[in-house]
RNA sequence: GUGUCCGUAGCUCAGCUGGAUAGAGCAACGGCCUUCUAAGCCGUGGGUCGGGGGUUCGAAUCCCUUCGGGCACACCA
């Protein structure tokens, strides 16, 4: 059932507005904000200490008429007017029961989604093909894919891409490795007229060693370096041979990055990469040049990208480099370009390192003053910070290496495994399988938590723990709301048939104010891209389930009505919690 | 140097467009299981919100300044 719901907030503010206009003040005043004294109320007014200027009166004379007004509300059981000037407020149970009632017919929980979707491209991932993902790419994955799902789930239209990197220096580098162990092979014949081999003269792990091997040669041999830039041009301008080895990289490469990224529950809608772009950077350079948009600084193409406003210096964007060959920005602006063709995007978010900030600027003001884009086009770069180890320093392994990323899932699942073996009575396949899950759910909740932009130290102990704000700690509290309710059906109990009940007791109405703030949370992390609003308040509503938990006998109760409201409550913080974390990109296990 | 982000409890971090006594978690200590998963819950101790000014009835939050740190500043991505 399609129900719009407003937030509850904004009804309670819509409440206190009509008292202060019953009471002669603009209803503007009647702004409502959840309690920060808890035990003095639940909701707050601080409207009349705003008014006070404005009508020349004492705050506490403004919010004493107010609460008159509102003494036989239907919405608030309790209004009070306190020194200086405070509107202390407490919900009836019974506006509270309807709200929460709407919450579980309404589709989404009654989440007001977009009036007006949007189509979305989102970049992340950042993947190089032949080369392993490491740890600095799993916080454009994770957040990603989060941001892509927040967006969806608040009903926009959205597309995740991964944009591999493709096409550059490194496909010559492992092409002159290549070479360089099997100069025999029919991919180096420059004769050869035939069909070449379907499958790929080489496995992901020998991939994965040839490039490092050949990047240090090219490092120190410089005709080892220009052979692979030769080789890199002759792919790149259709050599036979070369394209059916890329071919075979791609291959070989996007099924591995498949498997990776699947084991953190990443996907992604499309797999283009720099090499698709390819072909348009001709008409993009020549776009550029006769539109009198670009011109030659010291050798290279350039665009200049500086405004008036500008309190920083601002270098051009750099469309070719002084030897006319392309960069990262040609294939950045040309990916634009082909999206605008391709999909008419309203926004394009791009989720990449912060250092990149600057860069992205350049690029999307050149994008902007080019037209590649129009002018209502957002671009909008969400910039994350550095995982760091717990030196506060990037994350290394051991021994100083850069950690694949592949090991740290296997190390978190282990450690995992081990976690649940101490604690649980479990055979090692189901602890494997739980343990499977939990990790990611470990991994990207201590990952989402932080504010993307800032800067975090991983820690696995702290990330694998069940205690706390943890990624397990929600999942367990999950997994008791399902134990409970398989109880209930084991006894008879039929829970479709629950049906919400006015709260009993204090922890429990807490919960059910707590379930009325998803809609606003929802809303919030899409507006501001902030997947970390999605764990606050995933952790605020575990809490305020497991303090009602244990203050209140669910399946104990006498009252069978009363009883089977607790299990439709039950319900509906399940549904909330889990809907959350797929949002967040991870599941909960049946039982752990 | 210019720009930018940050500085909150021993540690890791919240704190929305300024509001009442600055909050969590971890760590420390003390309680609560013959009863729905104790991987839980309750409680105690711990803070000059980097420093200094200002705006305001009211500032961790806004403005200025200062100290300390991270990061970025055209032919790498």
């Amino acid at each position: 059932m399609v129900i719009r719901m407003k937030k509850l907030l904004d009804l309670l503010s819509e409440e206190i507005g009509q008292a202060f206009e019953a009471a002669g003040y603009d209803a503007a005043l009647g702004k409502v904000t959840v309690s920060n004294r808890p035990d003095l109320c639940e909701y707050q007014c601080n409207g009349a200490m705003a008014g006070a200027k404005q009508y020349h009166k004492a705050p506490v004379m403004i919010a004493g008429e107010v609460a008159e007004k509102l003494a036989d509300s239907k919405v608030f059981k309790e209004a009070a007017a306190v020194a200086p000037g405070f509107l202390n407020l407490k919900i009836s149970e019974g506006f509270l029961l309807e709200y929460v009632k709407g919450m579980v017919l309404a589709e989404k929980f009654g989440l007001e989604t977009a009036e007006k979707p949007e189509k979305i491209i989102i970049d992340y991932g950042g993947a190089n093909v032949a080369k392993p993902l490491h740890v600095g790419h799993i916080r454009s994955a994770v957040i990603g894919e989060s941001v892509k799902r927040i967006c969806r789930y608040v009903g926009n239209e959205v597309i995740g891409d991964v944009h591999l990197g493709d096409w550059g220096l490194q496909m010559g580098l492992i092409i002159t490795g290549l070479q360089e162990r099997n100069p025999e092979s029919v991919y180096f014949d420059e004769n050869y007229q035939g069909e070449y081999p379907t499958e790929a003269p080489f496995t992901i792990s020998e991939l994965e060693e040839i490039y490092p091997s050949a990047s240090a040669k090219s490092k120190e041999d410089p005709a080892y370096k220009a052979r692979a830039m030769e080789a890199t041009f002759k792919l790149q301008n259709g050599n036979r041979g070369y394209r059916a080895l890329w071919r075979h990289m791609m291959d070989v490469s996007v099924a591995d990055l498949k498997k990776n990224y699947g084991s953190l529950n990443v996907e992604f809608d499309l797999w283009k990469g720099e090499s698709d772009v390819h072909e348009l950077i001709p008409e993009l350079v020549a776009y550029m040049k006769d539109n009198g948009y670009a011109y030659i600084s010291e050798g290279a193409l350039v665009v200049d990208v500086k405004e008036d406003t500008d309190t920083k210096e601002i270098p051009p964007c750099m469309i070719l480099k002084s030897d006319g060959a392309s960069l990262y920005n040609t294939t950045d602006l040309a990916t634009i370009m082909e999206r605008m063709r391709l999909y008419q995007p309203d926004k394009i978010i791009y989720v990449v390192d912060k250092r990149q900030d600057l860069y992205f600027e350049q690029v999307f003001r050149c994008a902007r003053k080019t037209k590649l884009v129009t002018p209502e086009t957002e671009l909008k770069f969400v910039g994350f910070g550095t995982m760091n180890g717990s030196d506060g320093k990037p994350f290394k392994t051991r021994d100083g290496g850069v950690m694949r990323l592949e090991n740290l899932i296997r190390d978190t699942k282990e450690e995992m495994f081990r976690k649940i073996k101490e604690g649980r009575e479990m055979s090692d396949e189901e602890a494997g399988k739980v343990a499977d899950v939990v990790a990611v759910a470990a991994l990207k909740y201590g990952d989402l938590s932080n504010q993307a932009s800032k800067d975090y130290v991983f820690d696995i102990d702290r990330f694998t723990s069940f205690e706390g704000d943890t990624g397990p700690y929600i999942l367990y509290t999950i997994v008791r709301i399902k134990s409970i309710l398989s109880k209930y059906r084991e006894q008879g109990g039929d829970t479709e048939k629950a049906v919400l009940q006015e709260a009993g007791n204090d922890s429990e109405k807490a919960l059910m104010m707590e379930l009325t703030k998803f809609n606003a949370m929802m809303q919030s992390a899409a507006e501001e891209i902030a997947p970390h609003r999605v764990c606050a308040y995933i952790y605020d509503l575990a809490n305020a389930f497991n303090h009602f938990y244990h203050e209140t006998k669910i399946l104990g109760e006498e009252d069978e009505t009363r009883r089977a409201g607790l299990i439709a409550l039950l319900m509906l913080t399940r549904d909330v919690l889990e809907t959350c974390i797929d949002v967040l990109g991870f599941a909960a296990p049946e039982r752990m």
